[in-house]
RNA sequence: GGCGCGGUGGCCGAGUGGCUAGGCAGAGGACUGCAAAUCCUUGUACGCCGGUUCGAUUCCGGCCCGUGCCUCCA
């Protein structure tokens, strides 16, 4: 079996993975809110924990991969009140437009994809079993998780209570007993969307519905749990801190989730996406200019850990690199591939850590080798990299379609054999001023055209 | 201020105590009427200063720079 090994936030090592459970794995991933289209921040996260997932399908029988939709939140009630939209339509279109854009990245839709809203009832549960053990208190219709209750908090993030209080930022308000305590249950306006509870008509605070559908939907201790490598703290640190506690296991950090892993942030041009940059890059309109497959091919450039700097460069490199892997597949079109297993090198690459450039240089070693192989060697470099494609989520078009050979949408293909011919002619008549100036003609349609010693070949660029 | 992460050749980007990363771009060559595509050749880089070591880009310490979090955030 081959040993996957994976950065652990919780113990700050690579750390051989070993599940709890052989025979069943369990990930859990921070998804989005959705109140807005996802940006390529989102993508990122979305895609390396796919990759994760993939990886782990490989090694075990069975993975359950669980990703929730953030369906409410303060941020989709403002959202509400700009438009004037209801809550349900504004979180049903954007969670169908979350589900549309990462399917172009070539993302799996996870095994369960748990909406808070449906989890009301386990989240106010599991606050009453955190009230029964004291570890939480109800103050002016608002529930708070009192932090000095749990010594061990501030493990995941390395940051003590009082760094947090430290921060001074700490919204301090007058009920709660310590600075550092966060909300479970905040009451609701009668114009807000609430639920009926102990504690009177409220909704949940944020941290409290991941831990409520990770334990509903894997059961306690999961495998794997993922996110941003912002939600570290305070998002994982109090989910830690609420499941712990909820079931007395204050003596183990780990009793949550087992490894902690999360991905680094996409920068544009270097600097951080944010709204007052007017920088953040949404999916929805990179898909419209780039094929889903480079957007998730410059994702996985980086290894997932390392922050990703998002350039045009970057795409534009990313698109060069599967031009040539599908010019291979192309030139290897009549070679009869055979179904195989992923090329042993990719698998080793994603296994350590998930070292996606290392997997992407062993690709290119593949590409590297077909210029002097032989027919046998040929039918192995096809099926090895389409095999290895396919792991990763990329090389699943058409060679032909990709490249833009007989591509006909916006193209008179009638007029382009027109002007092929008429410059066949005037090169056979040495008249080569007239063969390049349709060329050029041809170049300005958005056609190029390639000479081979079969004839010319034309491709509409993209 | 506190807690992290990172600084690798023109660019992107792995990795390692001594043994080629890889890609892109560039240069030279082959092929071509010229191109395109492809192929061949070509680059000895690891922020600074100390320390450990036979030997450090890789380990340790300090410093500089960049960046993220500490408030909502993938």
């Amino acid at each position: 079996m081959t040993i996957l090994a994976l950065h652990n936030t919780l113990t700050g090592r690579k750390e051989t993975f070993v599940p709890a459970d052989l025979a069943h794995v369990r990930v859990y991933a921070c998804g989005p809110t959705v109140y807005n289209y996802a940006h390529i921040g989102n993508g990122r996260m979305a895609v390396v924990f796919d990759q994760l997932v993939r990886v782990l399908r490989q090694l075990y029988p069975c993975v359950t991969y669980v990703s929730n939709i953030t369906d409410v939140d303060d941020k989709i009630m403002d959202a509400a009140r700009q438009t004037g939209e209801n809550i349900d339509t504004i979180t049903r279109r954007y969670e169908a437009i979350y589900n549309e854009d990462m399917a172009a990245l070539g993302v799996v839709k996870p095994d369960i994809q748990p909406r808070a809203t449906e989890h009301i009832g386990e989240m106010i549960a599991q606050i009453e079993q955190l009230i029964a053990r004291k570890h939480a208190y109800a103050a002016q219709g608002h529930v708070l998780f009192h932090v000095p209750s749990f010594p061990a908090y501030g493990g995941l993030s390395g940051r003590s209570r009082d760094d947090q209080i430290a921060g001074a930022r700490v919204e301090v308000s007058p009920f709660k007993k310590d600075p550092a305590d966060f909300v479970l249950w905040k009451p609701s306006a009668p114009d807000q969307p609430g639920w009926a509870s102990p504690w009177g008509r409220g909704r949940p605070g944020w941290h409290i519905e991941c831990s409520a559908m990770a334990e509903k939907h894997l059961g306690l201790p999961f495998d794997i749990h993922g996110g941003g490598a912002d939600l570290k703290f305070p998002h994982h640190e109090n989910e830690i801190a609420q499941s712990c506690c909820a079931h007395g296991r204050e003596d183990d950090l780990a009793a949550f989730a087992r490894y902690w892993v999360h991905n680094g942030f996409v920068t544009v041009e270097g600097e951080k996406m944010s709204k007052s940059i007017g920088n953040i890059r949404l999916v929805h309109d990179l898909i419209a200019h780039y094929p889903g497959e480079v957007l998730r091919l410059t994702l996985l450039s980086a290894h997932y850990r390392a922050p990703l700097s998002f350039t045009s460069d970057a795409l534009n490199q990313a698109r060069s690199t599967l031009d040539r892997y599908y010019r291979i597949l192309f030139d290897l079109k009549d070679v009869e591939a055979v179904a195989g297993d992923v090329p042993p090198a990719v698998m080793a690459a994603l296994c350590d850590d998930l070292n996606t450039p290392q997997a992407i240089a062993e690709l290119n070693a593949l590409a590297r080798d077909v210029a002097s192989a032989d027919a046998v060697q040929r039918r192995h470099i096809k099926s090895a990299l389409l095999a290895a494609g396919n792991f990763l989520g990329l090389l699943q078009a058409d060679p032909t379609q990709w490249l833009g050979y007989g591509v006909q949408d916006g193209v008179d293909g009638a007029v382009v054999e027109r002007l092929l011919q008429e410059r066949q002619q005037a090169r056979q008549s040495k008249d080569f001023s007239r063969a390049d100036e349709i060329r050029r003609e041809l170049s300005a349609m958005g056609i190029e055209i390639e000479d081979t010693p079969q004839g010319t070949k034309w491709r509409k660029a993209s």
